[in-house]
RNA sequence: GCCGGGAUGGUAGAGCGGCUUAAUACGCCGGUCUUAAAAACCGGUGGUUCUCAUCCAGAAUCACAUGGGUUCGAAUCCCAUUCCCGGCGCCA
């Protein structure tokens, strides 16, 4: 250990020696054994801090694990399957400028290099390799003979067997689903390949087809349930309609609505143009209640929303009451109207509370809309459909349905309106237009032929509940998220055309989607380890079914895959030791998709003892306030934090900035505060270990293993719910402070049992300077040392009371001086009467019995016939003390009350102490019998608070 | 729009019914040390009003997004509003 610390010069040293004692490369023992995983980096770019914060969290509680006497399991691969690689390769191929400068300058990547990886397998190979280094650069306590990359022939021989189990389990079935489409581009389009509408969502309508004679007017809803209360139609005389043969129908709507149906799974052709005027005028039937209404003329019709044919349910949807309002004694002889549409009865369907019988008539009175172009129109309709959709329930008028909630009826009446014939589901945009980088305006496209995985399953979900109800979830909070996001979750398109990765065996045109291919890998890192004995064609279905099921004979996959035997055998036992996974740790971004997946397939593939027992979630790392972006910037990657900062120090800073789902923010100032920090604790470290032990155990000592066992035990709370903040907080910040004091009081018998205690304690958080630490101190690794144990036999009541008046009469004398401006020649301290002991004593009692009043308290005082002599001045006392009790820490209160606690003699312990900090003499006295008191000053001593007189 | 999370001092961030005029850290101010600087160490660090000044100043009052409410008591619980952040899927 050298005087001065060198970060870089220490932790290379310490990861050559963890790496050539193999240290963290463990073997089925019998002890107990912890894996612990962390979700894979995916290999488009270098890793950066959002990387680091995640994965050191589980380098901590790998390490915590460790020193606690766990066999710890922590592997790493790399993810590689998808499409991004893909098109990172085609951008550096044609030499994108924007990519070579992200690449370049906020990857760190030099232009020499960059050229070299043009291919997706260059790619993956060089980032694997930057990413191994960056991590093994940071002190990961990882075994590393298990790493592999998703690509791996022999990894797609384990992706292979597990979809072909799931195919078999019937969870990956056929179906269709709408993707943003360009028609120019002939593509799916991702968010990037977006120039406008960025935001855009695909809304579900429901289409209710209503009919006038043999054509089909589909209407276009989010309501469907309000197709009960249709009491006309609606079209806008100035739009263009068609007239087109969908499926084996005919239907009439807006120009666009063709050519948005054009890209749904249904076969459409155009028959003819057709007149608005043609329409209006005309009695159609409403396919649910079958009543006749008539189609109107309204201007606010928009030819690009749904079918450009509107449903009219004025009763509820303000616009189509002032629609028909604006009607009134209008001329419509042109469409051949006579009667007097003003006269139309509105049908009510919903109850509201805070409506009458049609709530849109009494939104449009509230907010005096004028008439159908009027903007608040918008805001009516807002206030309405907000209102009914979370309070309403439906009337007698819908049949059936009465005294359902709105907010729960859609999917239902949906559903069964479909399957009656009389409905069909239509997808747009939630906000128009939607613009590709072409330039062209997409479209929402059936991809028909779809596999997906069958997430919605009832009987799979309940699966998932069950696990999630047996894991631990931390934070604890996010349990209702997990819970809800499984109920949200719908099926999942589990291929695609390009890309990276695994392809379907029964259907080897698709890809296997990325994220499918990622939820069970943790068992692969069991096997990983042996892959070099092992072909990738000897990797067959009987194999798996072996080694992860347990099913069939070790014989008969050896005979069927030319495997050893034994090695068969290895690694099922393998499995049976390390499996389930006991922690996986991941950014709180995986939540609704990857570690959902992650406990679906668990379910579904294994039986429940091999469930996983818990998930931990932490949140982002923005720079200076900024958000991080891979392919915008800013960017912090690891790498090159480490190679700023050291290890040691930028562990330190990540994990102590932010606890659980917060974003931390790294901010160079504050990195820089830590690095001060870290050099303190090194120097301190080498301080104490070249000091002499001196004497006996004194106060002080007692005192500071007093509080170190505190901060032990608050720091392994901490670390047993995964609070790395609060945990740095005591195991170092805090325990810091105290050792200042520590120090500052003259401490020095228990220097090195602290330091060694502090060494331990701070070693998953800095390992490599606690190794060096500890090397100094005689001791093997550190990292396969015990975590110290709070030991109660050290906590030291009447120790952390006589601090507390040392520091209280420190405080207080120095106050009287800069109040005075004089400087002291001699300072005179009066200890509290003892009475006044026993009023406070006393008054703590009854505080506990939650007695305490004046009344009661001077009853009990005055009966003590040792009171007597001090009747007239306690009165005043206990008025005091029943105040000064109100804000009393209780573990104070306790330690008063139970601690026999001599104030003369800790003051007098501290003397030299005291006397040093203020430069003069300093005399201690009892209240009860002062030998030196010219102005009476010991009169306002009270207990933990002496007087102070200074000549 | 819907769902979830949030808003605390100059900053980051604890606290989540009475210890809170608000932990801890950074920043800032003052001091010690030093030839000097840095480092280190020590101390201070919301507004207003009144009282007082060698007893640790005292008291009142307003401050934890805004406005209401519950309570003997609210940063903390409830309601409403405003603003921020994330998710709303085929993208890893």
């Amino acid at each position: 250990m050298k005087e001065r610390y060198n970060p870089h010069e220490i932790e290379e040293k310490w990861q050559r020696k963890w790496q050539e004692t193999r240290i963290f490369q463990p073997e089925p023992d019998e002890r107990e054994k912890f894996f612990i995983t962390i979700p894979y980096p995916y290999l488009n770019g270098n890793l950066h801090a959002g990387h680091t914060r995640t994965f050191t969290i589980g380098d901590v509680i790998a390490r915590y694990k460790r020193m606690l006497g766990c066999n710890v399991l922590f592997p790493m691969g790399f993810h590689a399957t998808g499409t991004p690689i893909v098109g990172l390769a085609e951008q550096i191929q044609k030499k994108d400028p924007e990519t070579i400068r992200v690449y370049n300058q906020l990857h760190g990547i030099p232009l020499d290099i960059l050229k070299t990886i043009q291919t997706p397998e260059q790619i993956v190979e060089y980032f694997s390799k930057e990413a191994e280094a960056a991590m093994k650069s940071i002190g990961f306590s990882i075994d590393w003979r298990r790493r592999f990359t998703t690509t791996d022939p022999h990894y797609q021989k384990f992706i292979t067997w597990q979809f072909n189990l799931l195919h078999a389990k019937d969870k990956v079935v056929k179906g269709a689903h709408p993707v943003r489409w360009c028609p120019n581009d002939q593509n799916p389009v991702e968010d990037h390949d977006i120039l406008r509408g960025e935001d855009a969502t695909i809304i579900e309508y429901t289409l209710i087809k209503f009919k006038l004679n043999d054509d089909i007017l589909p209407c276009a809803t989010l309501r469907p349930e309000t197709v009960f209360g249709v009491t006309n139609l609606w079209v806008n005389p100035k739009n263009h309609h068609v007239r087109i043969k969908v499926n084996d129908e005919t239907w009439v709507v807006s120009k666009e609505a063709y050519e948005k149906l054009k890209f749904t799974d249904k076969k459409v052709e155009f028959l003819e143009d057709a007149d608005a005027g043609e329409l209006i005028g005309k009695k159609v039937k409403n396919p649910v209640t079958d009543s006749l209404v008539p189609i109107l003329p309204a201007s606010f019709v928009s030819p690009a929303n749904g079918s450009g044919i509107v449903m009219s349910v004025p009763a509820h949807a303000p616009y189509d009451y002032l629609a028909l309002r604006d009607l009134k004694g209008a001329d419509l002889t042109e469409y051949g109207i006579t009667e007097d549409v003003s006269t139309i009865q509105l049908i009510s369907l919903i109850k509201v509370p805070e409506y009458g019988k049609y709530p849109a008539v009494d939104a449009v009175n509230e907010l005096k809309v004028k008439d159908q172009n009027d903007p608040k129109a918008e805001e009516a309709t807002k206030f309405v459909y907000r209102r009914e959709f979370h309070g309403g329930v439906l009337t007698e008028t819908t049949g059936k349905y009465a005294g359902m909630a709105v907010s729960k009826i859609k999917d239902v009446l949906t559903h069964d309106l479909i399957s009656e014939g009389v409905a069909d589901v239509f997808y747009e945009f939630s906000e128009q237009p939607v613009i590709c980088r072409c330039g062209a305006t997409c479209v929402i496209k059936m991809v028909e032929n779809q596999w997906f995985l069958n997430y919605s399953d009832p009987a799979w979900k309940a699966l998932v509940y069950k696990c999630l109800e047996m894991m631990q979830i931390i934070p604890p909070e996010l349990r209702v998220d997990f819970e809800n996001k499984v109920d949200w979750l719908k099926d999942k398109a589990c291929a695609r055309r390009k890309g990276l990765g695994t392809r379907l065996p029964w259907d080897p045109e698709w890809m296997i989607e990325s994220l499918g291919d990622s939820t069970i890998y943790m068992s692969y890192y069991i096997l990983a380890k042996y892959l070099d004995k092992i072909k990738p064609e000897q990797l067959k279905e009987d194999f798996f079914d072996y080694y992860l099921l347990g099913k069939g004979a070790p014989e008969a996959a050896a005979s069927k895959t030319g495997m050893d035997i034994d090695l068969i055998k290895r690694t099922r036992k393998d499995f049976e030791y390390w499996y389930p996974v006991d922690l996986r740790s991941s950014g709180k971004d995986l939540i609704p998709n990857h570690l959902l997946f992650f406990l679906f397939h668990h379910v579904a593939i294994f039986p429940e003892k091999y469930w996983p027992r818990a998930i931990a979630i932490n949140g982002f790392v923005s720079l200076e306030g900024q958000k991080m972006s891979k392919s915008k910037g800013p960017l912090l990657t690891l790498k090159s934090a480490v190679k700023e900062y050291g290890a040691d120090i930028t562990r330190l800073y990540i994990l102590s900035t932010a606890e659980h789902v917060q974003d931390a923010d790294w901010r160079k100032a504050d990195v820089d505060a830590t690095r001060k920090q870290v050099e303190r604790f090194y120097k301190i470290a080498y301080d104490i270990i070249r000091s002499e032990n001196a004497g006996g155990l004194k106060l002080i000592d007692r005192w500071m293993l007093s509080k170190l066992q505190y901060r032990i035990q608050e720091a392994t709370e901490a670390l047993d719910k995964i609070q790395t903040r609060r945990a740095v907080q005591n195991a170092f910040y805090l325990l810091m402070n105290d050792i200042k004091w520590y120090e500052r009081r003259g401490g020095g018998a228990a220097r090195r049992q602290i330091l060694g205690t502090w060494v331990r304690l701070m070693a998953p958080f800095t390992p490599h300077i606690c190794e060096e630490i500890e090397e100094e101190m005689g001791g093997n690794f550190i990292s396969l040392a015990e975590f110290p144990k709070a030991d109660p036999a050290l906590i030291d009541r009447s120790a952390e009371l006589a601090e507390e008046i040392t520091s209280n009469t420190l405080r207080d004398m120095e106050e009287i001086i800069r109040l005075i401006k004089i400087k002291p020649k001699r300072i005179i301290l009066y200890t509290s009467a003892s009475w006044k002991k026993m009023v406070l004593r006393k008054a703590i009692k009854l505080k506990k019995e939650n007695n305490l009043d004046m009344k009661t308290l001077m009853n009990a005082l005055m009966s003590d016939p040792a009171m007597r002599g001090q009747a007239k001045e306690i009165p005043k006392f206990a008025q005091k003390v029943i105040t000064d009790i109100q804000g009393m820490e209780p573990e104070l209160m306790n330690s008063l009350l139970e601690v026999e606690f001599d104030e003369t003699s800790a003051l007098n312990e501290a003397r030299d102490f005291l006397s040093q900090a203020v430069g003069c003499s300093i005399e201690i006295y009892s209240a009860d019998a002062p030998e030196y008191d010219p102005q009476g000053k010991s009169r306002f001593a009270s207990p933990m608070r002496p007087a102070i007189y200074i000549e």
